[in-house]
DNA sequence: CTTGACACCGAACAGGTGTTCGTGTTAGAA
DNA sequence: TTCTAACACGAACACCTGTTCGGTGTCAAG
């Protein structure tokens, strides 16, 4: 009965005209506004629709106030434009973990066409300068194994998804001939390849290019303490 | 002449009840509610000072429509409350850098009281659990003296300015025995305190309470490989 | 003193705006 | 078929709202 699923055609446009009005002129519409947008002739019959909106709590609306038309919480998430569009953030899905004993797996990130509401983590966008961000995917690291690259149990690192690597970019890599998962800094020199340990008291390993599969680039690593 | 310091009390007035009526009612006021709330009797005196607002570049306005009123990007940076709270962001100050051989300085945190512009770190509320964030200071790394604590060279560190610690918790602390700072958790244990690295590979060090002055409790850390 | 800019006042007007009422249409249940 | 609820239409009304205009007071420059 009042599922807000089931909408009428007029409902759910003047929800949407109204979401993108508020969004564009940083004021609510009036009435006719509305009934302009949306092909109603008259402005009983938008009242009478957002009398139905306001039962099913998709809105909110203050009598006798010239646009005094407010989006409830519930449509806002319905629609997911204004909070969206306006902030800055970045939201990044979490793929799952990284260990070292498995390659990545980034088959959750694939799949995820539709916003799961799942697990994301959320950030700046002035944090990480890269120019997209619809590749970009988290995973939480299991275990001590990737302490050689000051990366901790529970830590979440924000990677890229890519198959190659420039000289000095941090990548996690599969190395086949020990079918281990590590993150390393990436520099191909000559004929072989050089992971060095993000942690400077270490010491680099060399590997032939036949052995080593590049999963991704490293972005940032995010470690909470609290 | 346009300086948008200089605003008369009704000016002044105008802005930060508009500022304040957009943020609780989702909606620009009329030119009579603002009459009201700043004591002016007459419409006409509230548009004279919009107009004077309009051309000080604070507000924006759109002729002949009802509440066709607008805070400009200027005036809400001025008066900094509608992105605040609409946003779900936190704004940390970079308070500096922390080393190994001088204690934390807080310094440039505690005498910040306008806001700057300057440099910060911008993360999502959700990512840190901290009922308040106005305490909260950033620390830039600097050398190889943090690896211990699986801190490198490059990270910023997301710090609680505290001088007591619980359990369990990752705080800096200046060691006067060898007068350094240090990234450790921290164990009170009987008579002294045990002050664990972040990596597990390496061994405690314990400490007598005279020995060691905490400066901060470390939320998070951030690395950016990119 | 006069002038002009600035800030303000009150009133009136034209059009905007939400509300209400009576009526018509359609689809599905009884 | 009849009845009911949902949806839609157009008109009228009362109030809201931005604009405009003539007028007042203050104050510094000429």
């Amino acid at each position: 009965m009042s599922d807000p699923t089931d909408l009428s055609t007029n409902q759910r446009n003047i929800l949407e005209f109204v979401s993108q009005y508020i969004q564009r002129k940083g004021r609510p519409p009036t009435i006719r506004e509305i009934g302009e947008a949306t092909d109603i002739s008259s402005t009983s019959v938008v009242t009478y629709n957002l009398s139905k909106l306001r039962e099913k709590g998709l809105v909110d609306r203050e009598p006798d106030v010239s646009r005094g038309l407010r989006l409830t919480e519930r449509a806002e998430e319905l629609f997911g434009l204004a909070v969206e569009q306006l902030s800055n953030m970045v939201r990044i899905p979490m793929a799952g973990d990284i260990v070292a004993s498995e390659p990545v797996e980034i088959g959750s990130a694939d799949t995820n066409l539709g916003y799961d509401e799942e697990d994301a983590v959320e950030l700046s966008r002035s944090m990480l300068d890269a120019p997209r961000t619809d590749d970009l995917f988290a995973l939480r690291v299991r275990g001590d194994s990737m302490i050689d690259a000051m990366v901790n149990d529970g830590d979440i690192v924000i990677m890229r998804q890519q198959t190659t690597a420039r000289n000095g970019e941090m990548v996690a890599v599969w190395l086949t001939p020990s079918d281990t998962t590590t993150l390393k800094y990436f520099y191909y020199e000559g004929d072989q390849i050089r992971l060095q340990p993000a942690n400077p008291t270490m010491d680099a390993i060399y590997v032939e290019p036949a052995e080593v599969t590049v999963q991704g680039k490293v972005m940032m690593v995010l470690r909470n303490t609290s």
